[in-house]
DNA sequence: CTTTTTGCAAATGATTTGCATTAAC
DNA sequence: GTTAATGCAAATCATTTGCAAAAAG
């Protein structure tokens, strides 16, 4: 995955993807702290500024996908290419991701400005998870 | 429309809607760091953390709203309730405001988790504005 | 005259930069 | 052996916090 990409294998490297990887079956999207806590229990040290240059070289080589939402920093996933969005709780902060029938978000007929292009589209859905809906 | 809201009515609070309404105008998106250098042209002397105090305010009031886009600090306009988006130029970072036909992305048909609710919806296109476009 | 807002300083927190050391190829 | 990645320290930038002074109602 990160050779095919002209990335070299490094042991940093190898354990981040391996912790995003984890991450996503439990539907997380983890900051730079929390893959920096998950690395260092497998690899045992490990300095911060290395996950940022992991994270930002595979962001580069489109192997994670950078999620920036106010109010937190950045997280990160490996689920990339699909065009999925985000529904962020207001209230416990929560991130789940959301499939969307219509990926494109082509229905919203944008009125760009004349000759303007879209690359991606990124919908963010703020409301309550289900957890704090049930408790309100 | 700050006494309305019971907001106390003050020199940089209404120098700071003005500059908000006058870059509104212009279609303009204005950082903290902006509001301040044009708010000190009304007031001539107004520290930051005071335009942080007004703009903080106000967003809690609903008078303008906060526009936070990765990879720049936060942006506010007035133009709020009408649900409008943004489109960002990932060459100059411009941002342009976009009308949708259908501004409340229902179409997305988002498959949130069970119990979840929306309160409202972002969306951002990433692309080329239109210079830009035409340069490339 | 009471409460909110302002101004200043200092703290915080995420992220970036520079450079020597180390590891991958 | 070259080149790229890592580790560490220091810098940067946006933003928040605490508190005394000033202004609004």
């Amino acid at each position: 995955m990160l050779r095919s990409r002209g990335m070299r294998v490094t042991q940093p490297r190898l354990a981040v993807v391996a912790v995003l990887e984890r991450a996503r079956l439990a539907g997380d999207h983890l900051t730079v702290a929390e893959v920096v806590e998950r690395t260092r229990e497998i690899l045992g040290r490990l300095s911060t500024q290395t996950v940022y240059d992991c994270l930002l070289a595979m962001s580069d080589a489109g192997v994670v996908r950078r999620v920036d939402l106010p109010g937190s920093p950045a997280r990160f996933e490996t689920r990339v290419g699909d065009g999925h969005h985000h529904h962020v709780c207001q209230q416990c902060g929560a991130v789940h991701n959301v499939d969307c029938s219509n990926p494109a978000a082509d229905c919203l007929e944008p009125q760009l400005p004349t000759g303007a292009t879209i690359d991606f589209t990124e919908v963010v859905y703020w409301g309550l998870c289900t957890r704090c809906a049930r408790r309100a």
